[in-house]
DNA sequence: CGTTATTTTAAACAAGTGTTTGAACTTGTT
DNA sequence: AACAAGTTCAAACACTTGTTTAAAATAACG
């Protein structure tokens, strides 16, 4: 295995366990057993290391998203949210097959871009993979005509923090849960239980505006 | 104003801003007018510094929640899912008065323990201040008695992502939902919205297993 | 073979981290 | 006033960080 696939492999299990500021780079050559200089030689930087990470997760992703998204949308009988959001199950699990824990991984991977680096990687992931947002917004919209943009906006804000907050501290309530109810659970249980959730929450009733004094 | 509440000024608001993890001590005690080995002479240590943080808001805070569900549980008629998250509202909203952009500093706050900091503040909290949570799972029992423990420990863990996560992040949105949108909102209007969007994720249906095989 | 490229290596670098020190300075008490 | 306790301060400590260097080892190719 070449020294470029050692170093992912040990970043990105790393990263998605401590955080991007929280991993050094000797902690990551050290697990790949390659020498410190080695991440510099390759990647030119700590950020571009990042970026791999993810682009190496993305690139396999985001055509799967985007074609079971579009096929959503050009479906002739109207998707509920519930299979919008489950379209996006397949894909993400078949990453499992793309790496060992790969799903897992990499969710806790979008979780840390998110908290971690101030932005950046989210910046990098609609510039760079923009086509999984306008696919996703648009499918929504078929599912739930009614709901108006800006309520639209804010709901899914609310479904990106519910599942990306989740997944980035999943594997310690994976534990607890499997201590507090002895129910053995692994990611697919913990996606298969958060698709009811956001589903319901973007289906929420539209609340009652205020009363402005206009 | 005293050196320990200088340095607990600057604190929170960077701690909020850029993590426990990114934030160092000669930020805080720069931008607090104090000599760096305050820190130190009044706290003790950086985690010992953290920790004094969030007691101040939670110190603020849990008297006025424990009460205000406790209410709940103790009303003759049964409370529904949004009854019990108003619950948090008017405390939450107390916090502005208690200190400027109290309320949003303290979920930033909060967003910043679960991820940074490995999990320790999430026990600090839970150990130090355990009424809160039974209080309040005691009072989503009353109001949804159907769901099960286990189905409820994840919707919680959803619940509190999605909050948690949403107000780490509001001060851009408000931005963004302005220029889009074209309506004023703050923290409040925020808070409006996640609401409906909780109560629903909580009170959604459960789901029956997935077959992945298939 | 020999001669370039490419890659790996140990060592050093400059900058930043939390923490400690011991002397200087305030403050309070008698 | 004088002594003690509490507080501030600049400086240093020991350690970690990402990055660079220049020599050594390996690979590629004519």
């Amino acid at each position: 295995m070449s020294t470029k696939n050692k170093i992912l492999d040990a970043a990105d299990v790393l990263f998605a366990d401590k955080g991007f500021n929280g991993t050094s780079l000797r902690e990551i050559t050290s697990q790949a057993n390659v020498n410190l200089a080695a991440v510099n030689y390759h990647f030119g930087s700590k950020k571009e290391l990042i970026k791999a990470v993810m682009s190496r997760y993305m690139d396999e992703l985001s055509p799967q998203l985007e074609s079971a998204l579009l096929l959503l949308c050009e479906n002739k009988i109207q998707p509920s949210l519930h299979d919008v959001f489950s379209a996006f199950v397949e894909p993400l699990i078949n990453l499992n097959t793309f790496k060992d824990n790969g799903t897992s991984t990499f969710l806790q991977l979008l979780g840390r871009g998110y908290t971690d680096s101030q932005g950046f990687l989210r910046w990098f992931l609609t510039t760079q993979y923009p086509n999984v947002f306008t696919h996703f917004t648009k499918a929504i919209k078929i599912a739930y005509p009614e709901l108006s943009a800006e309520e639209m906006f804010w709901r899914l804000h609310f479904t990106m923090g519910t599942i990306v907050f989740t997944m980035s501290s999943t594997e310690a309530l994976i534990d607890i849960a499997q201590n507090d109810f002895n129910n053995q659970l692994d990611i697919t249980g913990v996606i298969e239980r958060v698709i009811p959730y956001v589903a319901a929450g973007v289906a929420a009733p539209i609340p009652v505006p205020f009363n402005f004094d206009q």
